[in-house]
RNA sequence: GCGCCCGUAGCUCAGCUGGAUAGAGCGUCGGUCUACGGAACCGAAGGUCAGAGGUUCGAAUCCUCUCGGGCGCGCCA
């Protein structure tokens, strides 16, 4: 693993050092050296590959350029040093001393609650939208990915260092809100549900909710139903641990003129033409195969150009970064997005097109298909039903965004008990219990005995937590933080086996470590939205 | 047909801007005088990284092709 961006302070100047001592060779490494964390022990605390990457520019066989290179080190470094060893192919393994373990430990405790932040060049002023599942019916698994993913993904950009805010956009307007009001009064009046119309259960309780359904006119029960849908996505993703700070309403667009004025923008600049009565953009001259109807001859707006308008709002609210996150089933959208965000004057990199996998659905093996218009679906709600807040985040939070994910509904019941996350957080639980019984107050500078590895080795996952952050918000991908933070509850329970602490000379020291640690689970379990209890 | 994503242990998946013996969880098998929290710990078995070429000192990782799976290709949203 690499560890470059937004280090811990003793690891940012462990890097400086062998960066200078590298430099001092004489030559540029063909790219930056990666410190990294190795997983055997005999590897030593942290492993180098700068000698290798000096290779070319020196001419050198790239063992010999790393032992040179550990001379320079050790000069630079001192007794932080302890021992360093070339060994593979030109790897320079380094072993730190107990003291540089107590330094950046201390260093961990005085960053306070600022752990696990870190400061992006330039830092971003971010608009993430994510979720907007249309309001035809209630939040399924695949919303339900998309929002643990953008939150995460939210999260982890803000503990990078980012502005970033959340958005959720409301598709209330077009032909399926109109289907949904045939709907609703259908079932208001007891009748068969129109011919592409949303058969599920939940029209009927909407029918319900409204008064006086059954003789209303479509188009203002479709207003009324679509606020009620909204109401229930906002208190699903409520209780899912999810919030926006806007939500923006696709009829508001219309209704603000927003959709004219993207249309006089396009047209300024000569974008858009007439052709058999419609309004086409000129995608292609942006990488689009085709261009796209953005009027249609009737008159009426596309989709398309709603989400042109939208996307031009949210540049003009001032944004140096738009990300969306789409289902996979929207990713035929992606380039004509792009090409129109392009169109409108946006740099191709101000907008970030992230697309989910989908979410495939069986039950005891057999494959369950979802189809919203009938009906059949599994919820957000019922999957937080079934294995609660924190099992469904981290069960779909471990997977990158771009697998698709296999989810066994009667596997995920049986096995939610048996799901890391819940070992995770008791290893919080279990530092929270050890700092409840030891006695004596913290203090990182001084062991009273040599480092034990394992307490070294917990040391060391802690100090990884920053540089963890920052490249899953970077890469965009928080499954990463689970992937960590799995591994800092392991190496805590080494901790926890060989290093007692309360009545212990080095308790002191050890009540540091585990504060360090019990404040890194939290933040990373924070990052994933999955709580962090002290005790369970 | 074209485009995007995926193919790694029995299962579910990490690792992918190239680096040292490919990892985890679950499952299986065998252990741990049982707690500062046993929802734990230790160990073992288990892999042609879909296949074939190529680039490289070095490829699960990059390139090309093939096979297999998912999704998408509207004046729908």
């Amino acid at each position: 693993m690499c560890l470059h961006r937004g280090m811990s302070d003793a690891l940012r100047d462990l890097r400086t050092s062998v960066d200078r001592a590298a430099a001092a060779l004489g030559g540029t490494p063909k790219a930056a050296p990666a410190l990294e964390r190795p997983r055997q022990a005999d590897h030593g605390d942290y492993a180098t590959n700068a000698a290798m990457l000096l290779t070319k520019a020196l001419g050198r066989p790239p063992r010999d350029i790393a032992a040179d290179l550990a001379a320079r080190l050790s000069a630079e470094l001192g007794p932080d040093l302890e021992r360093s060893a070339v060994a593979g192919p030109g790897f320079l393994n380094l072993v730190l001393s107990d003291g540089w373990h107590a330094e950046a430990l201390d260093g961990v405790l005085a960053a306070g609650e600022a752990w696990g932040r870190s400061t992006p060049s330039p830092s971003q002023k971010v608009n993430i939208e994510f979720v907007s599942a249309n309001p035809t019916g209630p939040i399924h698994v695949g919303g339900a990915r998309n929002a643990a993913y953008g939150d995460a993904l939210a999260r982890a950009l803000a503990l990078a260092g980012h502005d970033v805010h959340r958005e959720f956009y409301v598709n209330d307007f077009g032909s399926q809100i109109v289907m949904l009001g045939h709907s609703v009064r259908a079932r208001a009046r007891g009748e068969q549900v129109p011919a592409g119309g949303y058969r599920g259960e939940y029209v009927i309780r909407l029918a319900e909710q409204i008064p006086g359904a059954a003789e209303m006119e479509p188009e203002e029960l479709s207003q009324r139903a679509v606020a009620l849908m909204v109401d229930a996505a906002r208190a699903s993703l409520e209780r899912f641990g999810v919030s926006f700070d806007t939500w923006t309403s696709e009829k508001g667009l219309h209704e603000a003129e927003k959709v004219q004025h993207a249309f006089d923008v396009l047209g300024r600049q000569g974008r858009t033409y007439r052709s058999d009565g419609a309004l086409w953009l000129r995608t292609t001259e942006f990488g689009d195969d085709k261009d796209r109807v953005i009027e249609r001859a009737s008159g009426e707006h596309t989709y398309f150009a709603s989400d042109i308008a939208y996307h031009l709002d949210k540049r003009e609210r001032g944004f140096d970064l738009v990300i969306d996150v789409w289902g996979a089933d929207h990713h035929g959208y992606v380039r004509r997005m792009h090409a129109a965000f392009e169109a409108l004057g946006g740099a191709h990199d101000g907008l970030e097109l992230l697309i989910m996998q989908l979410v495939s659905l069986s039950e005891g093996g057999e494959q369950v298909r979802m189809s919203k218009r009938a009906g059949e679906f599994v919820t957000l709600d019922d999957l937080v039903e079934d294995i609660g807040v924190d099992a469904a985040r981290w069960y779909l939070l471990q997977r990158s965004h771009d697998t698709t994910i296999d989810l066994d509904l009667d596997l995920a019941k049986q096995q939610s008990t048996e799901n890391p996350v819940y070992y995770v957080q008791y290893a919080h639980a279990r530092m929270a219990a050890i700092l409840r019984e030891a006695t004596a107050d913290a203090d990182s500078r001084r062991p009273a005995e040599p480092l034990h590895p394992s307490e070294r080795a917990l040391v060391r996952a802690i100090l990884a937590w920053p540089g963890e952050a920052a490249e899953a918000a970077a890469r965009r991908a928080p499954h990463r933080v689970a992937t960590y933070v799995l591994e800092l509850a392991q190496t805590s329970a080494a901790f926890y086996r060989d290093c007692k602490v309360r009545g212990e000379p080095s308790e002191a020291f050890r009540v540091a470590v585990c504060l360090a640690t019990r404040r890194t689970l939290a933040s990373a379990l924070g990052t994933l939205g999955v709580s962090a209890p002290d005790e369970m």
